[in-house]
DNA sequence: ACGAAGCTTGCATGAACATGTATCTTGTTG
DNA sequence: CAACAAGATACATGTTCATGCAAGCTTCGT
């Protein structure tokens, strides 16, 4: 009839998305507050910086990163030349493929990325807390940590 | 129990989070995208029009609708101007203080909200579904639709 | 009670920044 | 060479932070 001929659980998936906007939008803020102002980093940077610690090497290619980030291509272009301006990264030329280019995380992004982990950590539990002791929110909070 | 010294969850907190900004970046952009093409607003304008929509009186103080649309007040001015300059909502100002502005919505705003409001509704479950098919995801996009 | 000083609140504006889309450059491959 | 792939760049948008301004509120001296 509409567009498509019955979405049974399309009431339900809106009133619950908007929740996880709510819980996502919460979070998302004072992570990036709490790593800028302690750590002088954006939260891009530092998931960068994250998946570049955790993969082999210390190297991804632009792509693999910025699919692990959830940032578009042109984006994680100009997120790593942040993360080379501050010295935390540099790229590298892909032997086998001169198109490609590794960005690889130095040693200060190291430092930088231990130092501020905790703080992620922290603050991410502090977050998911506040907001799961709201009424409107706590059922969505469990029900993600139940799920693990 | 232990906030600060020792916080027993935050590992599993960790990687939970990280499933839901991949599922929030995934919905979150086929909405954008279906949303800017099929009825040429942003997802933050669909936002807005609901409140509005859903309002008393189809108005609301700017503060209210930043809350409810979880942005910050300096960008719902420019949110509330992108309305005014489609035509699809108006300020007015408060009876009662002189510095409080409603943002009202328009029948034109209306009318582009309940055409795009089936859209958002069936772009949402689709993209839920695509996302609780993959392994990675699923866990995570039926705890919330259980907890609903 | 009056009223002015000082603080707070509600919104607007300008500059800086991050992101997405489209396009361009360069390199690879058939 | 044609077709395609990986990044870089140009442009337009949207968001935030800091700031400014005007209106309400509070307090205190007279």
């Amino acid at each position: 009839m509409t567009t498509t001929s019955y979405t049974p659980a399309a009431a339900s998936d809106q009133a619950m998305w908007g929740k996880v906007l709510a819980l996502h939008a919460h979070v998302e803020r004072r992570l990036t507050q709490a790593l800028q102002r302690k750590h002088g980093i954006g939260l891009s940077e530092f998931r960068a910086l994250e998946c570049l610690v955790h993969a082999k090497a210390g190297e991804l290619r632009m792509q693999e990163l910025a699919d692990k980030v959830g940032l578009g291509q042109s984006s994680v272009t100009r997120l790593v030349g942040r993360l080379f301006a501050a010295g935390f990264a540099f790229r590298d030329l892909c032997p086998g493929d001169k198109r490609g280019v590794y960005a690889v995380i130095t040693d200060e992004g190291k430092e930088r990325y231990a130092d501020a982990r905790g703080t992620y950590s922290e603050v991410l539990s502090a977050a998911l807390n506040t907001a799961g002791a709201t009424p409107e929110l706590a059922g969505t909070v469990q029900a993600l940590r139940s799920a693990h």
